[in-house]
DNA sequence: CTATTTCGACAACCACGTTGTCCATCATAG
DNA sequence: CTATGATGGACAACGTGGTTGTCGAAATAG
């Protein structure tokens, strides 16, 4: 008959969990040529996605407001992640792409993040790591992703 | 023969899951008296714990600043949940501690998550959440937790 | 007694979110 | 064709939360 541990462990669990994989996927990252890349970042490009979309869409995916949204977009074009295109049909709308470079950021991304849950598999295993996943999926659901951290966590 | 999941999706269903505790708690904490408390406060409050401790302190245990720290003391002292005093045998140090209202928010906290991870255990059922809180563990041992999320998830 | 360290406070700055406003452009109704 | 409304983008102001830098007062070491 064991305890149950506190139910505060969990949600700090989770918190740390995420934070290992991200801090792994940065640091392998910058070796491999985007020291750059914030977390966030890659968040935002993942939004824009290969076939490119507004700020206001931009913010939309995001969950975050269309000014907020353009702020990681100016600072994502100084770094030459992404391009502002004019749009020839609607001369209000810019489009956003990913440039080359934005691209093989985020491909490499989602090769370094198959490497970490690979290494997750090789501690716990595999059936362990996919009842994990299945779990956090059950709990979750269709939660959407929410890229408003900061000012909810800081309670803005 | 089951392919597996995109390496991407575990470390979103970890921070999701986060959020879904951590909003079930301030959904409940704000219905039993504490609508002001934010995420953060928690866990400010939880490092202060009931025996109080200094600024710096504070900051270390949360792996902030000391006047990070102190910027959080001074909202809490401003909602009512914190107290300063002044130390007798060292004039420099203010020893915070935790008001009658801080202790009640923590005690109602340290309830509504075990309330939180008794529902996961009723979905998942005990075996499963035990062993996801163990892999957890597993792979996040002894990594400290940090209450710079803002500027480390934005770049600071 | 003097030199160093420590604690708390103040100020300035940057990142990231928010709301509010304004203008140019597109879509639609009359 | 034109007046009206909706949409996309830009600008400004603000609040929160983190950082570094500085400084004075108090404790501690020599």
């Amino acid at each position: 008959m064991s305890t149950e541990p506190p139910g505060f462990e969990l949600p700090l669990r989770l918190l740390l969990g995420f934070r290992v994989l991200i801090d792994g996927l940065h640091a392998e990252l910058a070796r491999q040529g985007h020291p750059d890349v914030r977390p966030v970042h890659g968040f935002v490009l993942q939004a824009v996605g290969p076939d490119g979309t507004t700020a206001v869409e931009l913010g939309r995916r995001l969950g975050i407001t269309k000014q907020a949204a353009a702020k990681h977009v100016e600072a994502l074009e100084r770094l030459g992640y992404l391009q502002r295109t004019a749009d020839p049909a609607d001369a209000r709308r810019k489009v956003l792409r990913l440039t080359a470079r934005g691209a093989d950021s985020l491909a490499r991304s989602a090769r370094i993040f198959d490497a970490l849950r690979a290494e997750w598999a090789d501690t716990l295993g595999v059936e362990r790591l996919r009842a994990l996943e299945a779990d956090l999926r059950a709990m979750t659901g269709s939660t959407p992703f929410r890229l408003d951290v900061p000012g909810w966590f800081g309670g803005g």
